[in-house]
Order: structure tokens, then sequence, then C-alpha cells
DNA sequence: GGGGACTCTAAGCGCTCGCTCACCTTCGGC
DNA sequence: GCCGAAGGTGAGCGAGCGCTTAGAGTCCCC
């Protein structure tokens, strides 16, 4: 990753796309305090004083609270997406591509669980046209980790029941890691990774 | 389930403990609100508007809107700990109790979307004290998770490299069905419920 | 039928919210 | 050295927030 940065929390934040340099700033501080306290419950006021700026700051650069967390979403999920696609679309067997899918997205929701959690929790707080892009973003996420299940299974090294639902459940595995992962917990986002690309390939009955 | 009751939404909501009536009427105008919108996104006049009453009337049976969330969420984790506990102590072999244990806990995260998603996600908005009180419960949720796997582990029914992780990837998986189960998706509770058993065997290298 | 306990309401207090506006600085181009 | 654009500030608006208070209605016990 290029564009990729370090934080203060030690986390990867691929913001170097967003210009110029204070609506960075801006973005920055609003990914931080709608994760600690979610979107509602922060204030345009707080946002600007992460940013070290006053709060009329912020409407330079942003038109709304919304357009913040819009932004910060598409950004977020095309990230996602595209770790997905990534995985998908490299050589190997369903198996490997399945398991680089699964350890890779966790990982991204392990290291960046700030961006993870905004992202993939804050999402109805979007007005009806932002969350219908989002949506559209998250389906192709779903069509890319189902086809890779369909794969497997054409090629005899899966035995799944239910992909819709396989599918939609190795999701929400992985999503669900930004809601418990911390830093502080016993486990690297590497650690994690592996762990569950292991788990996966068993509820795909492709361990060995 | 004796106190059980259906509300308009069709899930089942076991608030008979709760009385008088009005203050039961103000909690499950709370949880509805709460789930739909968010604890922070919710006025305690939404509250009290739902339940047909003027804006001090919670204030006779609360103390703070806050407090609302508090009750909500120990009953609910109660609940949930009581699901848990009563798969984990019934006969039968460990591969049978951990697809009852997960089963049962998502249907209820399924069937009672609503509480099921104040109760996991509203946690955050608690005070540090009433928080703690929570985190309680859910360890003790987690406990009897483990304490099922571990069974199976020691009488050689499961296969399981990381009991803690995998022990946490199960309750991760189940409590993620509050977030994205809908009652007008493809599936009924039981079906979810039913798949889930099933991928989770697998996870714990049990299935047939 | 009088009195206290309980329940609820109308009105509104003090505060903070998202957002705006008038004005100030900085700086590159000519 | 002047000018307009771009980026910033302090003060504050209207609205809505959580919550309180004074008082009205209702019930039961005597």
């Amino acid at each position: 990753m290029s564009t990729a940065e370090e934080t203060a929390g030690g986390e990867v934040a691929p913001w170097g796309e967003v210009t110029p340099d204070a609506a960075r700033r801006l973005l920055v501080a609003a990914v931080e305090a709608f994760a600690e306290r979610g979107y509602h419950a922060t204030t345009t006021r707080d946002i600007a004083g992460r940013a070290g700026m006053s709060p009329a700051a912020l409407y330079i650069h942003y038109k709304t609270k919304e357009e913040l967390l819009h932004r910060i979403s598409r950004i977020g999920h095309t990230k996602a997406l595209d770790i997905l696609r990534t995985a998908a679309r490299r050589e190997g067997t369903a198996a490997e591509r399945l398991a680089d899918a699964v350890s890779s997205f966790v990982r991204w929701h392990a290291g960046g669980r700030t961006t993870a959690r905004v992202v993939q929790y804050e999402l109805d707080s979007l007005g009806p046209e932002a969350r219908a892009e989002i949506v559209a973003l998250r389906r192709q996420c779903d069509a890319e980790v189902r086809g890779i299940i369909e794969d497997g299974i054409a090629s005899g090294e899966f035995d799944v029941l239910d992909v819709k639902g396989t599918t939609l459940a190795v999701l929400s595995l992985c999503i669900d890691v930004a809601r418990w992962f911390s830093i502080d917990g016993p486990w690297t986002p590497d650690e994690v990774g592996a762990l569950y690309a292991d788990l996966v390939l068993r509820m795909v009955g492709a361990s060995k």
C-alpha cells in the first residue's frame, strides 16, 4: 500500500488520497471519534478539536457532518472490496484463495479496527442515497466471497450445504472482528487472520 | 417461556417481569427505538411518544434515559446467559450440546433481533459501573460455550487448535446475526439456527 | 366523602447541538 | 505593493435535547 500511513494508534490508515491536508486531518479525527463514541454521540466540535481547529473550519471542507461519514464509508468499503477482489482473483486453488481472502480481510478489520468499526457499524446513520451507494459496494464484497466458494464446490474442494448462508456467515465472522478486537488483547491481527482462515476452511469442508 | 409475549413486530419479548404496565410499555418502546436508531439518536420524547405518553411520564418510572438502557441490557443478557446455560447443562454429547447452544442462541438473536441489537451493540453507551455489570454477564456466556468445547476436546469429539479463539469466534458468529438478520430475508430464525449449528460443528472438527 | 398515594400532563429551564456569518490572515501572480 | 482566492476564526442563531416542576386526575382505604 503506497498510500498507507501510520497514525498515533499504530493503525494502517490509507487516507493519503484525501486532500488538502486539513481535510485529511479532519477526516482522520472523525474516524477516531466515530469509532470511539458512535456517529450520533460525536459532536462537530469534538471532531474539529481533535484536528486542532475551530468548529467552523469543518464546514470549509465538508458540507455536513454526514458528508464526513459518507466519505469515510465509501473509502473504507472501496478498500475492503479491493482486498477481497485481490484475493479472489489471484492464482491458486479455491482453498488458497479463500484462506487468503479471509486472513487479509480479518487483518484489515483487526489492524484498522477504528476505521472498520465506523465502516461496518455506522451504515444506518447515513441518509438513503448515501446508504444505497454503500450497500451496493457491500453486495460486491459478498459476490467476491461467494465466487470463491462456488469455485471450490465446482472443483470438488469444498463441501457446502447452503452457499448463500455460508457466504454470509464467513463475511459476518470477519466483520464482527471489528467489534471485539482490541490491540491490548492476546492476539495480533496476523494471528486472528490465520485462526479465522483455518476456521473458515473447516466451515466449507476443506480442512485437511 | 411462560412470560413471553408477542409484540406487533412478531418478536418474542419476555418483558412480563417488568411492572407496572406503564413501565413495561416504556421499556418496550425504548427497545424498539434504540434498535432502529441507536441509543444516542433516540430522544426521550420519541420513547414516551411510542408508549403513548408525555415526555415527563418516562421519569416517573426511570431515573434517566441510561437507566432504561441498563435495564434492557441486564434483562437481555440474563436471558442470553440462561439460553446458553440450559444448553450447556443438558444431557448429551458435547456435539449435541454445542449444536443446541448455537441453534437456540442464534434463534434468540434472529427472532428477537430488536432486543438483541440493543443488547449487543449499545453496550458502550452505558456508564462505567453499568457496563462492568454487563461485561461480567458476557464473560459468563463465554465460559459456558468454552466449557462445552473443552468437554468435546476431552472426550475426543472435537479437534480444536485454539480453544479461546474458537470460543470467541463461535460467539461472535452468533452475535453478529443480530446485525444482519431481517424478518423479510430468505431465512427463518430456525433455519439460520440449524445452518449455524452445522457450521459451528465443522469449526470444532465434529462434523460427520 | 375526605385524604393520601400514585400516575400522568403542560410548560419550560438550562444547555448543547449542527451549522452560519462577518471578518481576519496568508500567499502566489503580476 | 496590490489583489483576489483560499483557508481560518469568534461569536452566536434557532432548534432540540435531557430532565424538572407545579399541579390535575384517579383510585383505594377508612
